[in-house]
Formats: C-alpha cells, sequence, structure tokens
DNA sequence: TTGTAGGCGTTATCAA
DNA sequence: TTGATAACGCCTACAA
C-alpha cells in the first residue's frame, strides 16, 4: 500500500493540514517543519491520490483531446505536443476519436460537462449547430479549438491561415521562371480549409499573371490523382505547375506523370500539404506548404490550462502562417 | 452544478445506500423505489463522479497503453480496438509514448503502482530486466502484454507468431511455380520478431527446396530498399522472389525494380508485412503476410478488464496466427 | 427492505 | 504556525 498523506502527518508528528500546506507550497508553515515534511515524502516516495485530489478540488487533472480520426499522419505529432505541455503540469490527456460524428462530440462534451475532463481541445472539428453549440456556450471556459472555425462564438482558436497557403504556393510556383501556368487540385471542395485554398491559390494567380489559373476538385485518392492528370494534359501543355492539396492524390498525380514519360519537375512542378510521411515518401520528394501544427497544438495545450488555472482568460485567436517546404517536386 | 447521488436520495425521499444499491443493481431494493429512483436519475440525467466512485472503491477506471511510439501506422487500429472495449466498459484509456525508452516505461508502471491507473497493456515492449521485472512482478494482476516476449515472468500475453510469418511468406513464395528463388529481406535482424521470420523462412525455404535461401539483413529505409535490390540482381537473375519485412523498404526495393525495366510480379515477386497505409498505396499493391493486430488487441483489452473485474485470472498466453493477404505483387 | 455511519485521501475553513 | 473538522461524492458494512 502506498504511503498517504495521513500516514505522513503521523510520522512527522504534525496535522493532516499541516502536511498539505507543506507538500503544496501553501503559507503558514515553518520552514523547519516544511523541511521535515518534505524529507519525509521524498524518502518514502510519497505521491498524492489524484482521485482523493480531484475530489476535494473539483477537478480531474484530465484533458480530453477530440481527433475526428486516428489515422490522420499529422496527428501523432500533434497528439506528442499536447501530451507533452499537459504532463509537464500534471495533467493526463485522453485521446477522443469523435469520428467525425456531430452526436459523439456532443457526447463528448457532455463528459466535459459532467466533469469528467477538466478541459478539451477540439480539432479539425466540423462545426454543427444546436446541441453543440449549447453545450460550447456553457463550456466556454475550458474549450480550445484547433483549426475549427466557430462564427457563432467566440472561442480561443488556434487556426492555421489556409488561404495564405493557396498564395504561398502560387506565388512559389509562378514565380519559378519555367512555369507561366499554374492549376490548382483540391480534394473535397466543400470544406472550409479547400476553399480557403482555392481563394488563396486564385488570388494570387490573378495578381501575377492576371487568370486565376485552373481549377480541378474532387481529387482525394491516389486514383483519382492519377486519372485527373491525363485529364490536365489533354487541355494543357508543360511546363505546367500543380498545386494539390491532397498528398496521396499527390502520389497518384506522380506515378501519372512517370507514366506519361515527363519529368518531374521539368515538366511537371508539384506542391503538396503538410510535411507528413506521404511527402517524405514519394518520389520525387514532394515540395510542400506547411503549417506549424506541433507549435500549434503546443500553444493550444498551454492556453487551456492556462484558462483552467485561472480564473478568465480573453479568448485568444492566433492565426498561424504557413510556409513552403522545399523538395524536390519544384524547381 | 449536476446532480448528485446525495441530491437523488432527497428527492426520492430515500437514504443515500438505498439511491446507490438501486443504480449499480444490487440486492435489497424493492422493486418499486428501485423504479422510482431510476426514473429520477434519467430524468435529471444523474451520471456517477467517477473521482468520488473510485476514490470509494479504489480504482481510477484508467487503463493505460504503452506505445513505444505513436507513428507507426498499425498503431491506430489498435488503438481504436482497445478503446472500444475499454469504453465499453466505462473505462478510459490514455496512450503513453515510452518512446521505447525502459525509463520511461519503469515510470508510467510506477503510476501504474500509485494506483494512477488500473492496468496497463504494454505493446511492442523491449524486455529490459532489473527495474522493469520487479515492477511487473509487483503488478502481475494488472497487465498485460501485445508482442512483448519476457521469458523469465509469466504475464498474460497475446503474441503474433512471426515465425509462421516467415514459413508463410516461404512457402507462398515457392509454391508459386515460377520462383524456384526466394530471397529474405530483413530489417533489424537483432529483433526477435525478426529473427523469428527468419528461422521460419529458411526452415520452410529448406524443407522446400533443400536450401535456406539468401539472407540480406539490415534493410529498414526506402533507401535501403532500393539499394539492395542492385546488389541482389549482381548474383542473382528473374525469376526471383522477396520476402520483405519492412514496407517502407518494399517502396524502394519496387522503384528499384521499376527502375531496371523489371516486371512485378513477373520477374520479381514481392511479400511485404502487414496490411497498413503502405501496402496499400504501395503500385502495385503489395502482398502481405499479416496479423491481426486488432483482434489481438481486442483481446487483449478484454483480458484486462476481466483480470480487474475477477480475482484472479490464470495468466492466458495466447498466439495468434497470420495469414497472407494477396496483392498484386505475387502471381 | 431500508437507514445510519464511517471511510476512501485530499483540501479548505475555522479556531486555537 | 498549527490542529481539528468538515467537506468532496460515493460505497459498504452493520444495524434497524
Amino acid at each position: 500500500m502506498a504511503v498517504t498523506l495521513k500516514d505522513l502527518a503521523r510520522m512527522a508528528g504534525v496535522a493532516e493540514s499541516t502536511v498539505s500546506r507543506a507538500l503544496n507550497n501553501k503559507p503558514g508553515v515553518s520552514e523547519e517543519t516544511r523541511e521535515e515534511i518534505l524529507k519525509l515524502a521524498a524518502e518514502y516516495n510519497y505521491q498524492p491520490n489524484r482521485l482523493a485530489q480531484g475530489l476535494a478540488k473539483k477537478k480531474t487533472s484530465i484533458i480530453a483531446l477530440l481527433l475526428p480520426d486516428l489515422k490522420n499522419l499529422s496527428y501523432p505529432d500533434l497528439i506528442a505536443a499536447v501530451e507533452e505541455v499537459a504532463n509537464d503540469s500534471g495533467y493526463q490527456v485522453v485521446l477522443c476519436n469523435t469520428a467525425g460524428s456531430p452526436e459523439k462530440t456532443a457526447a463528448y462534451l457532455d463528459l466535459l460537462q459532467r466533469n469528467q475532463f477538466d478541459g478539451v481541445i477540439i480539432v479539425d472539428g466540423t462545426p454543427t449547430g444546436g446541441k453543440f453549440l449549447q453545450l460550447a456556450l456553457e463550456n466556454k471556459n475550458n474549450m480550445v479549438l484547433i483549426n475549427m472555425l466557430l462564427e457563432e462564438l467566440l472561442l480561443p482558436s488556434h487556426l492555421t491561415d489556409y488561404r495564405q497557403e493557396g498564395v504561398l504556393a502560387a506565388e512559389f510556383l509562378l514565380n519559378s521562371a519555367d512555369s507561366q501556368q499554374a492549376a490548382m487540385i483540391l480534394g473535397d471542395g466543400q470544406e472550409y480549409r479547400e476553399s480557403e485554398r482555392r481563394e488563396g491559390f486564385m488570388e494570387a494567380s490573378r495578381r501575377l499573371t492576371g487568370s486565376g489559373g485552373e481549377v480541378f476538385s474532387g481529387v482525394e485518392s491516389r486514383e483519382d490523382g492519377y486519372q485527373v492528370f491525363f485529364q490536365i494534359v489533354e487541355r494543357m501543355e508543360p511546363p505546367l505547375s500543380f498545386y494539390i492539396t491532397e498528398n496521396l492524390a499527390a502520389l497518384g498525380l506522380l506515378e501519372a506523370i512517370k507514366t506519361g514519360g515527363y519529368l518531374v519537375p521539368e515538366d511537371f512542378q508539384l506542391i503538396g500539404t503538410g510535411s507528413n510521411f506521404i511527402a517524405g515518401i514519394a518520389s520525387p520528394q514532394l515540395t510542400v506548404v506547411d503549417e506549424p501544427l506541433t507549435e500549434m497544438a503546443g500553444n493550444a495545450a498551454s492556453n487551456l490550462l492556462q484558462m483552467l488555472s485561472e480564473e478568465k482568460v480573453e479568448p485568444e485567436i492566433r492565426v498561424y502562417q504557413p510556409e513552403i517546404i522545399t523538395g524536390e517536386t519544384t524547381l
């Protein structure tokens, strides 16, 4: 059986309250007894019981990390960043897979409200009115969002400037001497991030070439990427550059280009998204527009912990700038 | 503020103990009052406070899942399987990244011992004597292992028959009419799983062809896979088949084969490992030897929960059989 | 069948 | 500076 605070009190010959004060660095304990108690605690390797602590303080020291799926290749880094910050402050992180379902998300927020968690970080969530908003409204002070835009409500958020991603891609491709035409190939055009990227891309494209450039959407899978290439070369000639947002599709596109006997980056340049595993194994290695996800996750976690410790914090909305990471698919 | 058990008691006009009994389906409550109480509980959406519950019952309802790294592409499925089983039984899962470090592992087991967790599942752990063994010995009844072999200690374990993986690969390749020679390309030969696979492969190979076959080791990265191909074709001629255990290396190998102007599977057949993301995106799609990781994880979780609920459980050591999942890299 | 009372390990509020 | 003492929300003998 582990030693308890009560045990320490008995051994030190003082009251439990004194031990508690000493252990928690609270005032009202003589330096002498404090040292005595800390010595004992160290000697017997005392660890407070978090359940008891939580019960007394009305907190769990658990924060929930809501993810729409576990397989996203960027999440391991994000998770690690959140955990590091949280663990350093004595918090545990539980991963909650919402599978993109509003019901599941609401269910987890419900747990938050029932004091199962002290706080929640929601990543890439889909805004879903009603129930969600209501719960969010009631939990304003223990929720932080990462890359989730909520127009109706002001919650602390850490957001990537997706529009700027499009701008960067277009500028990078169109400033390169050889390519005067660039096309954008995006996945689900309905998604907020994709439409923002498109806006940015078209705006920059228009600014630099006078035309918004060609846009192909609905290209998500590897196979999609493969197919779209042949559609494109029917009406456009190299040299040509692509800003393709789904890296999986980029793999297919690369394959199609090689199959067609063309060269990368001489005939076709490519910019993908995110410095993840896929970008790394692509051959040639993908040049990508990357978001500082690790930094965002760490900041989001700090932000949340701060909210939990201090009484009120002004909702912090922070926008992060993407950057190009040069690989071998661009000149 | 959420309703507590005490609130329900007051509303129902009974004692707290009666409410507790009713809620926990314990005998000693009249059908009438039980229904009354359940009705109230439902109406006010009562949820027990887990901290209080845990404190009283001396359990946390948290199990820890120790993983050597978060980036392994097979883990998302494993995690999901563990979570599903655990959540269904009212347990929460916290992910612990040991980064393969014995110190970190020991630290987490320490938490286990301090009642931070009720139980632990260790995946792909590296046996490391001393401290680990001591902790494990003291926690025999709340630890379950997945693919971790511990010779010194009898702990419930769920293991893949890696040797059989080698056997299956060899049999599949050598029974195919065209290929009378098969080579094995493995990663870190020091690893238990790799050496088992090698044993199995060589044994089956010897049985079928009279020779153990060629073995190349230390091939882990994509680049390694690319390079090794040219070493091999210097002294062997197609048709030839490869059992290559690292899928990343398999990608490189595939690329090298294509670069050399050869055909897959006509000239070279390939078998990789695990039906993961990489196997799926390889082109052509990899034929692999797969282990039933989802099933194993689910069983491990059930196993652990059972150990936590019942007094004693005989340590269950279960060995799972791999199987071939046919892709396009074999005939 | 029900209620009373004590305890789980901490924290916090009073007095002393 | 300290020590009782009462919470926190729930469970579980034991008594009624």
